[in-house]
DNA sequence: CCGTTTCAATACGGTTGTGTATCCAATACA
DNA sequence: TGTATTGGATACACAACCGTATTGAAACGG
């Protein structure tokens, strides 16, 4: 039993995995197929054995991406939620421990998310997927609200929103220039701020 | 003195214009030549006898739109920097007001700092370019801050990276979402709170 | 007016990328 | 052990794109 048919999901995860490796590097658009083959091992063939299409590939890349994602979250938070340290330490630790490689993850977050502003289809998965994610992120905040004394006067969703946005474009900021901007920084001086506004005891 | 020699200088017009609506179509790579020349309403002969490559007219177009948003802002700043208000409605009103198109903007912008984080030129363009957006900012919090009776607990410079960074992490957010992320939004509703934290009367 | 220069159009060659059709090896199955 | 099936490699046909070389027309200068 050791390739019955598992040869195939392997081969289209080592795909994947260049795939994810190459648009990293060189954009969607700026990634061939021959591109993605070479990383992974294999030529064209193996490809459209797999795929359709290089816009399937994105989809799957995509939905496989964010499933990691998911389970990463969900196996950090049951942690998160009762180990000491403050709500945002929880929440920021998350962001940041959820992706392996940050650089590596906004890359592609970025270009899909530009994807997804140009096409509908892509625009509602990756609606579903952010949705889902900020659920858990909110679910998270309001665990930590209930446990402590906290309470917040804004919702914790719109709370999480800010949180994200503030992340994200930190991120962008701290990528950009490592030395202006180290990783956090925006967050850790900000954010502390913002929730003793919205937080009353 | 019709054409003299305004000719060439106007199908470069054309052709970055074209550029800027095409890249914030499909995208810096998924743009070709040909497509550009299109949109501008020339052939390819036009673009090769203008510019030496669609790299070279990247370049062109990022130095062209960024002159152009330093315009604006330039023009934009004493009005704002008068005008009654508050701090925060000035240097919001500016970043909305400096772009005439904010989608087009987003689109171009994200686009080209994807390329910078890709390509060490493009950086060091994209973070001098910046590094002035900020400034000008930066100086008009800082005048805001002078004339009337505030002082702020934090730099006014990590001030404004804050206030940038939110800007741009939740115009992603309002361009995926518009009915769940009003424009601005997330912006009036958490800004006024880190201001009120980092401002002593 | 007539040559000259300028600038965009046209024509062409070559490269790159895609997708399909066929082939070949290894495994499954009888 | 022989046959069928599966999965990836190879080969090929075709389309898109790039960059250059050449041409044509319009403005300019004498």
């Amino acid at each position: 039993m050791e390739t019955p048919k598992r040869r195939r999901s392997a081969t289209r995860a080592r795909l994947l995995e260049g795939a994810l490796e190459v648009f990293a590097e060189r954009g969607f658009h700026g990634a061939s197929v021959e591109d993605i083959c070479d990383r992974a091992g294999f030529t064209r063939g193996a490809f459209y054995s797999n795929f359709g299409s290089k816009d399937e590939l994105v989809l799957a890349l995509f939905e496989a991406t964010t499933d990691r994602l998911l389970e990463q979250i969900t196996a950090l938070l049951p942690e998160l939620a009762t180990q000491p340290g403050t709500l945002l330490d929880a929440v920021l630790g998350l962001l940041d421990d959820a992706a392996p490689d940050q650089r590596q993850w906004h890359l592609i977050s970025t270009e899909f998310t530009l994807h997804a502003l140009r096409s509908p289809d892509a625009a509602d998965a990756l609606i579903r997927q952010r949705t889902v994610f900020r659920q858990r992120l909110t679910e998270l905040v309001e665990e930590i609200v209930r446990t402590s004394e906290l309470q917040l006067s804004v919702p914790a969703d719109q709370f999480v929103r800010l949180v994200v946005a503030v992340h994200e474009g930190a991120r962008a900021q701290s990528l950009l220039e490592p030395d202006a901007v180290p990783a956090g920084s925006l967050e850790h001086t900000f954010l502390p701020m913002v929730l003793d506004a919205v937080s009353r005891p």
